[in-house]
DNA sequence: CGTGGCCTTGATAAAGTTCAAGAGCCGTGG
DNA sequence: CCACGGCTCTTGAACTTTATCAAGGCCACG
């Protein structure tokens, strides 16, 4: 697909006036990662933001003990290292690259004059940062207030609405990041998944394909309103 | 002092034209609350925001079991219930008065209004949510990646640096509500500071107000590298 | 068919929470 | 001015949840 094409497709940059489109084309460039490279690391200073065209990046912070956790995982159209072109500083977590992917990049001082000049991108950008916000909060909320089993109840759950036909969900990643993306380990993880199994709450091929069998306790769970034996 | 030339003192509102200055002014009216008013509840719909002008505001999650996270407190000057305006939907956690407080209150679509008319205003606000994002990162990071005593260890860290005086800083919020912001219970906060001061990493005069004897224990402590015994 | 990555399972340990009791402090009202 | 009641804070002991350490299984890919 034409980079132009592309563009008018991510929600970032819907409703803009159409001669915006070129400027946005002018002052954009593609990057590509292999699978695995790191994009940029946190307090890296930051000189423009990213949108995923292909592939899939993971925005996270690491402790110095070497558990991670996972803030983001972005896929085609949604964009990363925005917060860093608008607080003028560094950006405050890392991304990598956990799939061959490309990215087009958009230098800061040049997305800012255009932010200034068209009213429709600067709210559109307002509104992704405060879906953001909306999104820490709630990940800020699991972290304090719910425990484990909770966590991966809302999870499936939301899954399950975003990507699911139904009762039956897909992840498109490895138990180990979603241990990361819940904050817990691989076997605390492992664990859990295996009580609800066993509990009837949920089913699994073994590969990465879910079925939800008794939702009205996944969302019970969800709450704390309920608990694993 | 008169409305129009506090609105002029809020970072939120630099550098902008004299006339939107007015039209700010216009807008707005003032709400107050008694201390422990609730200002608004997750989940109510919002039809615009706040900026403190006195008192002290607390935004927070709540579990079902009655545990809170403060997400933050806010003071005057500082505007809060803002993302709302950009979602177009509910709050996305609480807010409650904890001392008798003033505010001014902007009605969402006029302030959109006058977002699309300034584009510095609009800069204003990107940067506002932007920094708002970092430090729920950083929130994330500590509830996720460091125990309670490194939390508290960079807590101390950061007021330190922002309203202390060397070494020596009082904290204007209680125990419990300290607790809540750090992600813990007053007990294990409780002990948590009889073990820093038995170790002589800090001091306490029994009310709030607080002395870092040990500063780079403290540090090594909110990064990792130590534990209290 | 072997090797490495990913996942599971078990035993153990650590960190934090819960429950319960009591100490200190403060404002109110007798 | 003192006593009371209601807070907040502290401390102890038991318990729960999660992490850590270690071993082994499974599977895909060369």
């Amino acid at each position: 697909m034409d980079i132009k094409d592309f563009i008018e497709t991510i929600s970032l940059f819907q409703n803009l006036e159409k001669k915006n489109y070129d400027d946005l084309a002018a002052i954009i460039h593609s990057k590509k990662f292999k699978k695995n490279a790191i994009i940029f690391s946190e307090y890296d200073s930051a000189d423009g933001f990213y949108v995923a065209t292909l592939g899939r990046v993971k925005i996270f912070k690491s402790s110095p003990e070497g558990k991670e956790q996972i803030l983001h995982i972005f896929g085609p159209g949604e964009p990363f290292g925005e917060i860093a072109v608008f607080t003028g500083k560094s950006f405050p977590a890392s991304a990598q690259a956990i799939a061959d992917s490309e990215t087009i990049f958009f230098p800061k001082n040049e997305f800012i004059n255009l932010i200034k000049k068209d009213p429709t991108l600067s709210l559109n950008m307002l509104s992704v940062l405060s879906l953001r916000l909306k999104r820490f909060t709630s990940l800020i909320e699991d972290l304090s207030l719910k425990e484990v089993p909770g966590r991966l109840a809302a999870y499936l759950l939301y899954i399950s609405e975003s990507k699911g036909s139904k009762d039956e969900l897909s992840l498109d990643i490895s138990k180990g990041q979603l241990a990361s993306i819940l904050g817990t380990i691989p076997e605390t993880l492992s664990r859990i998944l295996a009580k609800m199994t066993k509990e009837g709450l949920i089913d699994s091929d073994g590969k990465r394909n879910y079925l939800i069998k008794d939702r009205d306790s996944l969302i019970d769970l969800a709450e704390g309103e309920r608990k694993l034996v």
